[in-house]
RNA sequence: GUGAGCGUAGCUCAAUUGGUAGAGCCCCUGGUUGUGGUCCAGGUGGUUGCGGGUUCAAGUCCCGUCGCUCACCCCA
């Protein structure tokens, strides 16, 4: 027997009927989004590394250790996309979309890459669905994001969930913020742990939601971001906040909450839930003002979120399926010498009368077709034998009540439709 | 990248102190020359993840490797 070729290692298959509920949260992110004015985006897969170094930032863990990076055949060095925000952000300024007027408000839904130990919740191709919104830089977008947000999750079935949020304030806020911080910890600098020491100088901010207990102790007696936060930076937080009181969206505020990439100013939040383990945060998002212009374009400011779709998708409520499961087939089962032929045009007879038909042209037993039809859950079977073609007619059998009659195909139509 | 646990039929799992692999489910066929869900009978399916070692003998013990799972880290 031949070696058996197996799916890379952290990406999976979807099967069906699973992927059901793939294209059903997809559908429900197209009309949520849709109503709220957002178009759908489709960027490249794949983008220069360069893209992501200065988007993302060289001192995240994603750019650090977590891309997937290759060269091509001509040397040059491509990246599976990490995430969704900075491919976004590089086809808004490479087709020059503001130029048809701001806000531009944009989704996106598909795999990103990067290359970790996977475990539950964690996969090297997982799923996101990005929402952004370019080119404002007002409160009322930030609630409204977020607000479009939990509709959708709510839609999806979800009600306990809540957005935690924060404000790392603008970049001079957070500059000054900064200093003050390293000034505080660097005479503790024995006593962090080495991830900690390391982001001493490249990113101090990130230690603020250490898990580790001693830093977490510590870092009580630290400087408060909100101390820092100049007028603007302060009022437009209180702004969002007031927002999202206005419109009865729950959250709750989460002053160590600061954001694994760099891009990030001002809003920030995240969702996490029950149940997944350790990987629990399902969305994660914020306002990146300066992203935009770090990458040529113009100084246009926006705010954003990804859902993690694996991991939404893992904790959906059990209704959800309910409302996505599709009515089975009618089966098609030949008794007989019957020509195959005639098979086909009666299963498309009866597809052009809008119903979805399972031609069973194995050639096997009325007997084996029954047990398929059965298992699939079927509520009706149409068999055609040399009789009942030769006369014009089916028989029409209603597999739930174990009735079956001869009629002609336009009478079995009608009596399917019927009962639908 | 670090640590731990686990890899036996498509799936869920057995196999005693090492003694040449078994059940249930699924699938197929028959009991019904064209009739299901129950039942009965039969059948397909395994180089025990892979490679090496110890042994008269390895699914079982040892080493390596790959994979899965969980945790750390980080994040979606």
């Amino acid at each position: 027997m031949a070696k058996k070729i197996q799916s890379v290692k952290g990406t999976r298959d979807l099967l069906p009927p699973a992927t059901r509920r793939w294209a059903a949260v997809e559908e429900i992110a197209r009309e949520v989004f849709g109503s709220y004015g957002y178009g759908e985006i489709r960027t490249p897969l794949l983008e220069h590394t360069e893209l992501f170094v200065r988007s993302v930032g060289e001192a995240t863990d994603i750019v650090g250790k977590e891309m997937y990076s290759f060269d091509d055949r001509k040397g040059r060095s491509l990246t599976l996309r990490p995430e969704g925000t900075a491919g976004i952000a590089r086809a808004f300024v490479q087709h020059a979309m503001g130029s048809s007027g701001l806000p531009i408000k944009l989704f996106c839904i598909g795999p990103q890459f990067r290359y970790e130990r996977p475990q539950r919740g964690r996969y090297r191709q997982f799923h996101q669905i990005d929402a952004e919104l370019i080119g404002d830089p007002g409160p009322t977008s930030d609630a409204e994001l977020l607000l479009m947000l939990v509709r959708f999750l709510e839609r999806l079935g979800f009600d306990e969930l809540t957005v935690l949020l924060n404000t790392v304030g603008d970049e001079a806020s957070r500059g000054a913020y900064r200093e003050a911080l390293v000034d505080f910890l660097e005479p503790l600098r024995d006593r962090l742990s080495g991830d900690s020491r390391r982001r001493l100088e490249s990113n101090p901010l990130r230690i603020l939601d250490s898990k580790v207990p001693v830093e977490q102790e510590l870092l009580e007696a630290a400087p408060r971001l909100d101390d820092y936060l100049n007028r603007e930076s302060g009022d437009h937080f209180e702004a969002v906040r007031r927002a999202l009181d206005g419109c009865g969206v729950a959250y709750r505020i989460e002053p160590r909450l600061v954001r694994g990439l760099d891009y990030y100013s001002r809003t920030v939040f995240e969702i996490v839930a029950e149940g997944l383990g350790s990987q629990d945060a399902i969305v994660g998002g914020g306002r990146y003002d300066g992203l935009i212009e770090e990458l040529g374009g113009p100084a246009v400011p926006a705010i954003g979120f990804a859902i993690g779709q694996d991991r939404l998708i893992d904790i959906l409520p059990e209704a959800f399926d309910a409302g996505c499961s599709a009515e089975p087939p009618v089966h098609l089962v030949a008794a007989g010498e019957v020509d195959p032929v005639a098979l086909l045009e009666l299963g498309e007879e009866l597809r052009t009368a809008g119903l979805a038909v399972e031609t069973e042209v194995g050639g096997r037993s009325v007997k084996a077709a029954l047990k398929r039809a059965d298992k699939a859950g079927a509520r009706w079977m149409v068999l055609a034998g040399e009789d009942e073609l030769g006369r014009g007619e089916v028989a029409l059998r209603d597999l739930a009540l174990g009735e079956q009659i001869q009629v002609s195909r336009e009478t079995a139509i009608a009596k399917i439709k019927e009962k639908e």
